[in-house]
DNA sequence: TGGAAATAGTTTATTTTTAAACAGTTCAGT
DNA sequence: ACTGAACTGTTTAAAAATAAACTATTTCCA
């Protein structure tokens, strides 16, 4: 076997184990609170559900009907290409569909079909559930700080559009 | 060309998005923020430099002296067979030294030559002050909050070994 | 108007990451 | 002591992400 497993909060057996001024950077503390987060949320993700890239493409769509698939790669900070195959992979299970305005004829527009709104409404509450959970070592406010910091670091205002 | 780029802080240019409740979803915004951190982090970079996960383990090893690799891998959440070519590298490199223990053979436990702690001491400034530099939009109340937050996800408490 | 340059998205190739199989060592129970 | 299970690390094969090349439009401006 390879991989010791171990999810949800580890106490990393060998104590005594300083990361001594590394915790002072803030790049490698929020790469791995990241990693811890999403380890945490997919040890309780049920198997079979939609996968939570998907989930995210098709809310991001719900709150902005008809953007172009390239402003929405950019928000999301995942390449092109890459949101080429998410979003073909979502329009094959029939769940947004992909319209080329005539004003502009290299562009792609989004729009979530009936089907997707289903599928929003199905796994929303459950999602933020074990996003919540993922995080259960954070106080209320504490989650609500983070939730302010993350958005700042994304140039994100507290509210409205960006 | 694919991608745009646009490097530090972008407007995404287009207004008026809005990501709604997807900017409540802490894991999701995780994930944002820390690639916006490493986008800047590495628009500042020098070329050349020791490379930045290089640079993370060395200073880890340097904080504990003897430390499993297996165990670092853990804590910093690589992947073992990573941490196998991430350490080997450094080996070759001659920044740090493996040593088969007597009491477990198994087990290759590292330390950092004079030639590591050189190194070190080259690039510990100038990343701390990169690392600070790429999350710029936020305060230093905001960045030690951070800081404070990201270790608490992580498990480790605030002073001491974990 | 008529290209050259820029934009939007896709496809392909390359690199990187992850997972799985593997080998050697130690441990636990008999 | 012996055997099966667990541990530590490495190698490999599979999967995923990234970068680069490409197609089709649109824009700019001479």
């Amino acid at each position: 076997m390879a991989e010791t497993g171990k999810l949800v909060q580890d106490e990393t057996e060998a104590a005594g184990i300083s990361l001594g001024a590394l915790t002072s950077t803030a790049g490698l503390m929020l790469r791995i609170a990241q990693l811890t987060s999403f380890d945490n949320f997919f040890a309780l993700y049920p198997d079979g559900a939609i996968r939570i890239s998907e989930f995210t493409v098709l809310m991001a769509v719900s709150e902005n009907p008809g953007i172009r698939q390239g402003v929405l790669a950019d928000i999301l900070k995942v390449k092109w290409s890459n949101m080429t195959m998410l979003v073909r992979t979502l329009e094959d299970q029939g769940l947004i569909a992909r319209h080329v305005p005539r004003s502009d004829r290299r562009a792609v527009v989004l729009t979530v079909t009936e089907e997707g709104k289903r599928q929003i409404a199905a796994s929303r509450d459950m999602i933020d559930r074990l996003d919540r959970e993922a995080l259960s070592m954070l106080t209320d406010d504490e989650h609500a700080q983070l939730i302010a910091l993350t958005r700042k670091i994304a140039g994100w205002p507290e509210k409205g559009g960006l």
